[in-house]
DNA sequence: CATATCGGCGTTAACGCTAACGTAAAGGAG
DNA sequence: CTCCTTTACGTTAGCGTTAACGCCGATATG
């Protein structure tokens, strides 16, 4: 069958084509195709026969014009060499994709120009909702937000007053929770190993509980560099230079390094000094110490924030603010309980 | 200042607002905004103030829809829960985003209908160019992606004939090239823990390398379950059945398992068995015996697919095939060179 | 001094689709 | 048999933007 030549312009088949195809008026094509009342069974059945078999694919671009609305949901994460977000983002986009939308990623370093940056390109689409991490953004997003009103979700950081919808964990209660369970088995002289204040502000507050749950004065280590591991044994020996009884670290990863950095030097586990991560990763369980650390409902996080987005997208008023719970972990990695 | 009210629908700032307050044409206004010849430098300047001051967003889905093309870019990639893909993304995203193209991802868990589905879906945005992991894809992709002509980038396995543009490594001479170092260290008896056969195809790959590498016949164990880690640890322990001298991993992270594995079941590494993994991931460098591994270029791929893909955006044509050099970290899991 | 060239801008006609409203036919209630 | 309702469509008028082309005055070119 020879091919091209014979039309100049080939025109992807649209709606249009199928409408002339089928015998009916584009409209009833475009309803068809949606789902939405007003099309005999018999009619749409037949019309999507014909548009399979024609390889039609509706434009979205037009579609998002024409309904002046989108299903692109934008999403702001830290990074994703981290299975904390990685984790969270899984949750929310099984469920996102499920109901037929498909989400814009973006990584910001912990950045809030970049993220405010980012929104500022996101909105060009026009998307159905966007979603945020933390709590804390630049100052001139809530002005952009209001300008292009839009559900917003801000996850991971429980925390009142959010811009709209917020699921999360309470982090300082989560730092607290540990630091009492670890200050509980004698340890008095706590050390943390992670990033730099004003960085994260999630770590900052988990760092406020842990210090909450203690006597005395907490020693904070920044760290730095690319390797989450390579930064906890780099930290944890700086650390130590304070001769602290129990070090917390920002998250098992930076503990494993940490963990790592003692065993070179010759430190006994938890008799020498006591260590705990956060998170509770996969890592963390399979040491022949398993880590002391705080699972955190990452999953459930993104599947929550999906729902609740979606409520709010249909119409339905999901809670302002959930905080989801955390579970110790108890590990092997501080002393055992008298 | 009373607010709302008086106008009951006041509609979104346009090009149309902007091109009045400018006194201008909205076709002055659009070359202006897009940065195309055509408007004098004054004019330039004295639109882009207003319109930074009315708030203008330009509207993508229009912008799409009336040029025909987009600047979102569409990218699947089997799961975010490995700094392998994390680090391909991270390099290819900053390239692209630099370049003012958005970028919306997908994973696909390796199965192909999910990949499929994903680009069907993904096609409805019209996007400038998609990239896609591997190079073993659903039989009908090809039809899909003839229909809806746009560039394609295989990334991570350099294989012949791609559908388009491919960007990655060797898999099969990786595999060979570490099988060969571990088998002139005196190794005879290999075994592989990893995913099942025909899951994951780069993984066939470097199987067939490692095996080519040895005299005996090569044990392989299919590993299962969510955690890289956890199941490294029962894959060795599975493998061990067969008396191996040497334990080749998927990754560093199943082989770290395997590692832990092998501590605890009183085995010395490498004297009692060796261990090796793949990638080169940060955990496998600051382990007190260094993991024998395979440092693989993962950001760089992501660039380089990222600019081969923009060349080709912009007229240029790319190499339609690149392989990057793969770089073999001894270690210490197995046995010094006499 | 006529003609070609060019920068700077405007006009027109889509791009592919959907909201809102219109209509014709069939069925049910009174 | 009229009136109302419901079902199943069709028609009209955009959604906000850009490609293609046209026009006009200003500066070179022969």
């Amino acid at each position: 069958m020879p091919d091209g030549a014979s039309d100049p312009n080939p025109r992807r088949t649209g709606l249009r084509e199928v409408a002339k195809a089928a015998g009916v008026s584009m409209m009833t094509v475009s309803r068809a195709m949606r789902g939405v009342d007003g099309v005999s069974e018999s009619t749409r059945r037949r019309i999507a026969d014909l548009a399979q078999q024609m390889g039609y694919v509706p434009d979205g671009n037009a579609r998002a014009l024409a309904a002046t609305n989108s299903r692109l949901i934008g999403i702001s994460l830290p990074n994703l060499f981290n299975d904390v977000f990685a984790g969270i983002l899984d949750g929310m986009r099984r469920t996102l994709h499920g109901a037929g939308y498909s989400t814009v990623i973006d990584t910001t370093d912990y950045d809030p120009d970049r993220e405010l940056d980012w929104l500022q390109r996101m909105t060009i689409w026009r998307p159905a909702a966007v979603v945020l991490t933390g709590r804390d953004h630049h100052p001139e997003l809530a002005a952009l937000v209001a300008r292009a009103p839009m559900p917003v979700v801000e996850i991971w950081d429980a925390a009142a007053d959010p811009i709209d919808l917020c699921v999360g964990l309470d982090h300082r209660a989560a730092g607290r929770d540990l630091g009492r369970h670890v200050a509980s088995l004698g340890y008095r002289r706590p050390a943390f190993v992670g990033p730099p204040p004003g960085l994260d502000t999630r770590a900052d507050k988990r760092v406020a509980g842990i210090a909450a749950a203690f006597d005395a004065a907490l020693h904070r280590v920044a760290t730095t560099g690319d390797s989450a591991f390579g930064a906890g044994a780099a930290g944890f020996a700086r650390a130590m230079d304070h001769w602290p009884d129990v070090v917390f670290f920002h998250n098992d990863n930076t503990a494993f390094g940490g963990l790592m950095a003692a065993q070179k030097a010759g430190l006994d586990v938890p008799g020498d000094v006591g260590i705990a991560g956060f998170n509770a990763l996969d890592l963390s369980a399979i040491l022949p110490r398993p880590l002391t650390t705080m699972a955190t409902p990452r999953r459930q996080i993104g599947q929550v924030a999906a729902r609740h987005l979606l409520a709010r997208l249909n119409g339905i008023a999901p809670p302002a603010l959930t905080a989801l719970p955390c579970t110790l972990v108890p590990g092997a990695t501080t002393r055992r309980q008298d």
